[in-house]
DNA sequence: TTTCATCTATCTACCGATAGATAGGGTTGA
DNA sequence: TCAACCCTATCTATCGGTAGATAGATGAAA
C-alpha cells in the first residue's frame, strides 16, 4: 500500500467521520464526501466497497480511539472523580466541535436501519464503555470489599456496579442529545453537574 | 372537512408517527407512508403539502398529548415520586411498542439537518418536558420553604431545580437510547432504578 | 537493462431505485 | 354547482453502486 493509498483512505475516514458525527449515518452520502475530500465517489467505493463497510470501519476506529483514550485517564490517576471528569470531556469536545455528537451516540438512534455491520459496531462501542465505567467504580469500591462479602454479596454489588455503569453512559449521551437540541454547551455542563450533584456521577 | 377526510389525515398522522419512532424523520419516506395508509402518496402532499409540514405537525400533536397526560398525573397524586414513575412509563411504552423511540428524542438526534419547522416543535417538547418536571420537583421542596428563604437563596434554589429537570429528562431519553440499542426493555427499567438509586429521580 | 505483465488508485459515465413534490383530472357529497 | 378529496402521471434531484478505462508504480523475466 502506498503512502497516498493510506493518506486518501484515512481522509476519507475523518471527514466521514464528522459527517456522520454532524448528520447521522444517514445523512453520509459518498458523493458529499467525496467532493469534502477531493476525489470521486467511485474512489471511495474502492476503498470501502459499501456504505455498510464504511460505516462499521469508522465505528470500529471510533471505539479503539476511545479506548486508547479511557486507558490513558485510568494510567495517570487513582481518582474516580478525575476518571469521569475525562470521560465526559471526549462527548463534552464532540458538542465543542460545531455541536456534534457521539458518532455510537447518533447512529444509536438510527439503529434500526443500520447495516447489521455497522450496528454490531456500535453496540460494541456501547460494552467498552460501559467495561471501563465498571472498573472505575469498582476501584472506587474496592475488590477486597467484595472479597469480604459473601459471595451472593459480591455478585449483587458486581450487578449493581455494572448497572451503575450503564446508567452513567446513557445519561452522559443522553445529556449530549438534549444539549445538542439546545445548541448549548453550558446545557451539558450543567446537566452533567446536576449528576454529580445527584450522586450519579463521582 | 368531510368525515372520511378528518379520517385519512388521522389515521396518516398516526402511521407517521409510528414510522418516525422507529426509524427517524429521515427514514419516513411519502410513498411507504401511503402504503401504510393505504393511498397514493399524492394523497399525503394534500394534508401535508410538504414533508416539514407533516413533521410538525406530528411533533406538536406528540407534545400536545404529552402534556394532557403529564397533567393528569398530576391530577391524580401528591406523590413526587409517582408521577416521575408515570413520567418514565412514557418512554417505556415507547420501547415496548417495537422497540420504537420517544419521537422527538430521535428527533433530537437528526437536530442538524430538520426543517426549522420541525425543529421548532421538538424544541418545544424539551421546553415542556423540563416545565412539569420543575412543577413536580418544586412540589417536592415546597414553594413556601423557598419564599421563607432570602432571595438570592429562593433563585438558586429555583435555577438547581431547573437543572435537576432538564438533567432527569436528558437522563431518561439516554436511558430509552441504550436500551433501544441493547434491545431489551429490562435494560431501560434497570437503568432508570439506578438513577433512583442514585437520588437523580425522587 | 529493457520489456512485459500486473497491481494500485483513480477517473468518467452510467445504472436502477427512490426521494419529495407538482399538475391536472375524476368523483362525491353537501 | 362547488369545494373537498383522492387519483394518475410525471418531474427533478439524489441515492448507493457498477462498468470500464487509464495513469503510474512495481516486479520479474529475457
Amino acid at each position: 500500500m502506498t503512502e497516498a493509498a493510506t493518506d486518501t483512505k484515512q481522509m476519507i475516514m475523518s471527514a466521514a467521520r464528522l459527517m456522520v458525527q454532524a448528520r447521522g449515518f444517514n445523512g453520509l452520502s459518498f458523493r458529499e464526501l467525496a467532493k469534502e475530500v477531493g476525489v470521486k465517489s467511485a474512489s471511495i467505493h474502492y476503498h470501502f466497497p459499501t456504505k455498510g463497510d464504511l460505516g462499521a470501519a469508522l465505528a470500529r476506529r471510533y471505539t479503539e480511539d476511545a479506548v486508547l483514550y479511557f486507558d490513558g485517564l485510568l494510567a495517570v490517576s487513582d481518582d474516580p472523580a478525575a476518571h469521569i471528569r475525562g470521560y465526559t470531556e471526549v462527548f463534552r469536545s464532540a458538542l465543542v466541535n460545531n455541536n456534534r455528537m457521539c458518532l455510537c451516540g447518533i447512529m444509536a438512534a438510527e439503529h434500526d436501519d443500520l447495516p447489521v455491520e455497522v450496528r454490531a459496531e456500535v453496540d460494541k462501542f456501547t460494552k467498552v464503555n460501559v467495561k471501563w465505567l465498571v472498573k472505575v467504580l469498582s476501584r472506587q469500591q474496592p475488590a477486597a470489599q467484595a472479597q469480604a462479602q459473601a459471595q451472593a454479596q459480591a455478585q449483587a454489588q458486581a450487578q449493581a456496579i455494572e448497572r451503575h455503569a450503564l446508567a452513567i453512559f446513557a445519561a452522559v449521551e443522553g445529556a449530549q442529545l438534549v444539549a445538542r437540541g439546545r445548541g448549548d454547551i453550558a446545557v451539558f455542563d450543567q446537566t452533567i453537574e446536576a449528576y454529580r450533584t445527584a450522586g450519579l456521577l463521582p
